[in-house]
DNA sequence: TGCAAAACCGACCGGTCGTGCTATTCTCCG
DNA sequence: CGGAGAATAGCACGACCGGTCGGTTTTGCA
């Protein structure tokens, strides 16, 4: 007797998560998010204590997401540059949403978007999104390090500054590819990725 | 008899641009607008046609600053690489805010939080912020294609790729100096950016 | 199959939103 | 100083917000 309302539940983070990528964890609002989910209001609002409890389920539910496919799969590289090569892909590969198919138009990252939304309001919402942005950059400067061990990266190489540089490519690409609508969005930010994988090396000999 | 109108026009604009900063131009309400500067929210909304007229108003002031700020003081320096350098060093100044006093603090850049506030909400305030980033980059573009034609950078150097990793740069800049409250964030874009002008300009010999 | 509990609904609350309309106050020119 | 017109206030509107509550339907174990 625990089954129906966990499916349900699961439906309603689904379906906001989806509304909150385009309009925010603030502009969604559940009426709305009721009626395309064709469940009435306070319905939908009895599976959360109150908005901020279904925003951090939703933030909860990207997070996850966002370990699957990009985190968890880089460690099917080897450690070291193969594996900084594979969280960049995988990265990019999560800027044009979950669909498996081929899928050509950049969605954008939901972290991305969010981190401007709450950078000026403090909450729950907030602290967890830092939280899970010091994760993200703590990964990437993880690989790098491992990189650096493993000799591929130079050894005086600085992870912190790496993942910076790392983090300011997805940021342009989203810019770019969203906003701007630049169809070589793409490809400036493999461009871009590639000088700074090239930097990070060590010397050939 | 046209000076007490746009004095308070002047006045409203000033205040929403503020707000804006830190709620966005949508998050931003005519009343609580209205209650900071004791003004009736009837009285402040004569003023403009629509809320989206406002919203654009905000938007011309402060490409009004910014180019005030950062893209006019820019010429001053001789044309090519110390133009760049400059352009970068009053872009990250502005970031710090209007005042000319001394401030730590980093407040952001308008412009990058608006960029994600309308990448998925269509109209007119995102056409109007759209052409300005596109001038932006524009700007940055032609500093180093001017930095090419005087022998400082490369000449085989793509001006729109300099200007995608410069922007990017600014991107990561606000994203750790805002959200994660890095400390170390502008030492940082100034590594980034040092690297990135290192790999542009033209070998010593 | 009975029945308690879980799931869900519809109506409604106080509040706030953007936006009109009308009346009053203020400002500046003649 | 008087009066025309700009500037502002007062007020109300319809819509929608997050949230509450009492009742109804559905579910799944005993």
């Amino acid at each position: 007797m625990v089954r129906k309302g966990e499916a349900t539940r699961q439906q309603i983070v689904d379906t906001a998560l989806q509304r909150a990528s385009e309009l925010g964890l603030e502009g969604m609002t559940l009426g709305r998010l009721a009626e395309e989910l064709q469940i009435s209001k306070s319905g939908l609002f009895a599976h959360f204590k109150s908005k901020e409890a279904l925003q951090i389920a939703v933030l909860d539910e990207a997070i996850e997401r966002f370990t699957e496919r990009v985190v968890r799969p880089m460690l099917v590289k080897p450690r070291g540059a193969p594996r900084v090569r594979e969280l960049f892909e995988r990265w990019i590969a999560w800027f044009q949403g979950e669909t498996d198919t081929a899928e050509e138009e950049i969605l954008g990252c939901p972290f991305l978007s969010l981190s401007s939304e709450y950078d000026d309001r403090p909450g729950a919402v907030r602290d967890a999104l830092v939280r899970c942005q010091k994760d993200w950059i703590g990964t990437v400067a993880k690989a790098a390090t491992l990189a650096v061990r493993e000799g591929h990266f130079r050894a005086d190489l600085d992870p912190e500054q790496f993942a910076f540089e790392f983090k300011g490519i997805g940021m342009a690409l989203q810019h770019a590819a969203k906003l701007v609508a630049d169809p070589a969005a793409e490809r400036r930010a493999r461009a871009a990725f590639a000088r700074l994988f090239a930097d990070a090396s060590a010397p050939l000999q």
